[in-house]
DNA sequence: ATTTAAAAGAGAGTTATTCTCAATAAGCTT
DNA sequence: AAGCTTATTGAGAATAACTCTCTTTTAAAT
């Protein structure tokens, strides 16, 4: 699993393997997910909006771009949440977690716990994958909204 | 946990219990998925394929409405595969399983686990949720994907 | 049979994401 | 240090999954 923590240069060097190109948007943008607290993710519109208040003018084209290329590498988790949007957090072992989301008010529960990765370790193995993240996802009613006479 | 087998008078039930209605609409989305093979999942184009191969013209809208409010209800389940559209499947214990995606080249692998349900249950069960669903999700990269140079 | 509101159908509208292509620049070569 | 190759960026158009709107139909209660 790689979840390692990644530097502008163990970036640079992973990028280089495959004859890419450290630019400074995607040094930039590895950044920000770094520095973002535990348990924060962003969509590609907060990403920009972040970015644009930091001084940073990186177009949305590059930042979709940016947020694939680095989610397919194993250096970004793509979370499907409950809105119609992907969010993206860093991948790393201290921050892995997992979503309880309700499905009627969309709020979201983080949630950790140790023995889904290794499933995950051992499933991937199995066959002969290389693993890259592993997510539980729980679709549940939350309590207020089993209270709720509210439709759907 | 819902998961249990759904009849068109169970179905009916159920929807009376909120005010809603049982259409013939409803009753055949619900037979089609109950009837699919284990571990075949249909997004809601494929479905409306199958429909009218089988001569039930049902619209795309009532498509989209059907499986989204039967999902909510916990009697399908709406996957996040790797393609840019949901697939749904039904939600039933036998059928129960998750899913291993290549990033590279989307070739999905289906396994089961017991201990996942009985984390979702447990993590629900803390929070006050009622459960409907839940799904280990994990991204890799196959073994052909590995030996290949192709980029990402 | 009548009534009422939920649901279906048709098609327009929305929006997240991808695609295209010209311009730029990373990093290798000399 | 300058030049070269080609990956990458930026801007905006294109795509497509999905939702919304509104009229018509119909489930089911009375
Ligand atoms: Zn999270
Ligand atoms: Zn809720
Ligand atoms: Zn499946
Ligand atoms: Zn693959």
């Amino acid at each position: 699993m790689s979840m390692s923590f990644y530097t502008a240069d163990s970036l640079k060097a992973e990028l280089h393997e495959r004859g890419w190109r450290l630019t400074p948007q995607r040094e930039i943008i590895l950044d920000i997910f770094q520095n973002l607290a535990a348990g924060k993710h962003l969509s590609a519109e907060e990403l920009c909006e972040l970015l644009h208040k930091e001084g940073h003018d990186i177009s949305l084209s590059t930042i979709y771009r940016t947020v694939k290329l680095m989610a397919r590498m194993g250096i970004l988790r793509e979370l499907e949440l409950a809105e119609d949007h992907k969010h993206y957090e860093i991948n790393q072992p201290h921050h892995h977690h997992h979503h309880l989301i309700c499905v009627r008010c969309n709020q979201t529960i983080e949630f950790k716990n140790d023995s889904v990765l290794k499933i995950g370790d051992k499933t991937s193995k199995k066959e002969g994958y290389h693993l890259l993240d592993c997510q539980l996802t729980i679709h549940a009613v939350c309590p207020a909204c089993q209270r709720s006479i509210l439709p759907v």
